[in-house]
DNA sequence: AGCCGATAGTTGACATGTAACCGATCTTCG
DNA sequence: CGAAGATCGGTTACATGTCAACTATCGGCT
């Protein structure tokens, strides 16, 4: 035994091959230079962070323009007091609003301001570009529904 | 127009169509389930973070036993500062030591203690076990491969 | 040799995330 | 009805990241 890591082969736990490797190492720095560069576009073009897009985004949603501080939590994979704290600071740059549920008086009910609907109106469209320039258009429509199916077998569970 | 997000087919800008939409999301959900199951894992069996094992994985490889902290920072796709503040954190821990480069003067040279080895070598094995069972062994071959390609085509720059 | 822009790493100010806890409210069941 | 426990959203304490500014050093060019 000598080397530590990923890297090794040995008997005792299973490592990874090469092509494990490669898959997960590859895995790791796509997400942060991904990341990286799509909210970087994001926060130059439209001053909005992803989280902000996020939120605004589903917000915007026909169906969804009230929507529970928990629903919402859930649906974007977020802790609540994250979330909390999150919807203060865009509240306060007047992107959104909260208010009492007048059928639950434990709930806040959160939905969007006219400007939180014309920020997220004004960023899409850079910000689709931006997705399509760093990940899409650089994928082949095969590459694609592989990269579909393997979130959802992460995913389920 | 009406709805807003990354939902809708208009002309003007290109919108995502639905398998591509399904590929981006599917990405950013796994991002975050992924990430946060593997990191659990590893904060629970081992008392490290990511970017702890990160550190330790990079400086446990046999010819990089001291390194610089820019060349390190290069290779964890980190900023400087970041990896300045975690690598105070680390050598409180007693992980890893810093020291005046002999050659440069400017620089610092990283490296591992005893106990950041020991650290690495008990960590690795279920760290593998729960890269295996959170994404590796949920994934054939051919999608492993897939995934390996997409890194590489979206880092390639 | 000596100056000056480039480079290395750290740090201060700040942004933003989580976990643990809290008060208010709902709901279930005796 | 009314008490016990679950649930909701928020807050406090803390961890950890970024950006910009800073200090020290290097190195090419005159």
């Amino acid at each position: 035994m000598s080397t530590i890591g990923y890297r090794e082969a040995m008997t005792e736990p299973r490592w990874l091959t090469a092509a494990e490797m490669r898959a997960w190492l590859g895995y790791r720095r796509m997400r942060r230079l991904l990341d990286l560069r799509v909210n970087r576009d994001l926060a130059a073009d439209a001053g909005l962070s992803e989280q902000d897009y996020d939120v605004l985004s589903i917000l915007s949603e026909p169906h969804d323009q009230r929507l529970r501080v928990g629903e919402l939590s859930e649906r974007l994979l977020w802790t609540r007091s994250g979330l909390s704290r999150h919807l203060g600071r865009m509240e306060q740059r007047g992107l959104v609003t909260r208010d009492d549920d007048p059928d639950d008086a434990r709930g806040t009910v959160v939905a969007l301001t006219a400007a939180g609907r014309t920020a997220i109106q004004d960023a899409a469209p850079g910000h689709v570009a931006s997705v399509r320039r760093h990940l899409i258009d650089r994928l082949t429509p095969a590459e694609l529904r592989t990269l579909g199916d393997i979130a959802e077998k992460v995913l389920d569970d």
